[in-house]
DNA sequence: GTCTATAATATGATAGAC
DNA sequence: GTCTATCATATTATAGAC
């Protein structure tokens, strides 16, 4: 009879991307993830041979197929544009818990000019937001470049109303941004 | 005849501020500071009693003072929003090197739920910037409210768009920016 | 698959020479 | 004021028992 998981690869990951979430990559030690997951540290390198940066990489990758599964979908059906972007809003106030939880995008950025754990997979995550965002300002009525502006000012208002809020201590600051996030994409 | 000094302070603490923005607090270790200095750890203790958290803290005092000294005597003096901000745009675009250096009041963010060697002073420095540049959308025609709601969007907009240009490595995100604060600030 | 134990290195910090 | 040397602890990572 083989050894029980203790903890399923879906539990796992979502409590190493709080973790990573909440502290960042430099700030997640490998103590403070066992203690986030209930596995010894012995146990997550069984997991994850290669360590943290595997962990990241995964947490990662876990968050694209969250994306591939719950918004690009949405933002590609067919439909409204309007009701698109309220259902994407929707979808990102329960993603960040209403302001309340970082940005991994943010939180395991790279220190500046070095490599990162995650490869290029945070500007790649940025760049098929920036498109399929794009696509709903262009049905929208924007033209190319006028709708690359409006998907491009979306994610800087997701991204810095999560700073600021965390910043001040005001989640309400998100939820503010979201709803500016209608207009700007149909309305530029 | 007394040891003479290395680095002037204003120089420490420039480098300081820069190994901070570029890696963060925690990604800050005392080598990595000892390298961007020049000088030995032990040389930084001398400065820094109080080690790393007293280098932080310092860091943002210093920040604060270039707040001082630059930005809010331009918000608040007399003339027409419009030049003020315009003013404004300018400061902030070579306080981030044209949006190719990270905020430190992202970079220093503690881990959420616990203490920061800052103190509240990132609360406390968004805090009186949300209060000037509201105090500018108030001369602009906006009441009370909606001043605040604009102040709240242009950090929105600065924080996030250094997130996103980090992220993408494309500084021109920045730049984008920076071109919708002024009419943010004064037509809303 | 998880654990205890352990190793090698990095980190924050201090003591004392110059 | 800066340095070399050192220390205690934390961190990443591995070995081997169960």
């Amino acid at each position: 009879m083989p050894q029980v998981r203790k903890v399923g690869d879906d539990v796992l990951l979502e409590r190493l991307t709080r973790t990573f979430k909440d502290v960042g990559y430099e700030g997640a030690s490998l103590a403070a993830l066992s203690d986030a997951t209930g596995l010894k540290k012995s146990s997550l390198y069984h997991r994850f041979p290669d360590g943290k940066a595997q962990m990241a990489q995964e947490v990662m990758a876990e968050t694209a197929r969250v994306l591939d599964a719950e918004v690009f979908p949405l933002l590609a059906a067919e439909g409204a544009p309007a009701d698109k972007i309220g259902a994407f809003v929707r979808v990102m106030d329960g993603f960040y818990a209403g302001g309340r939880q970082s940005c991994l995008l943010n939180m395991l950025q790279p220190p500046r000019d070095e490599a990162n754990a995650c490869g290029d997979a945070i500007a790649t995550t940025f760049q098929r937001l920036l498109t399929a965002l794009g696509a709903v300002a262009r049905e929208a009525g924007a033209d190319d470049i006028e709708a690359k502006l409006r998907a491009e000012q979306v994610l800087v208002e997701l991204q810095g109303s999560l700073v600021v809020a965390r910043g001040v201590g005001d989640a309400a600051i998100f939820g503010r941004a979201l709803g500016r996030l209608p207009s700007i994409i149909l309305d530029g």
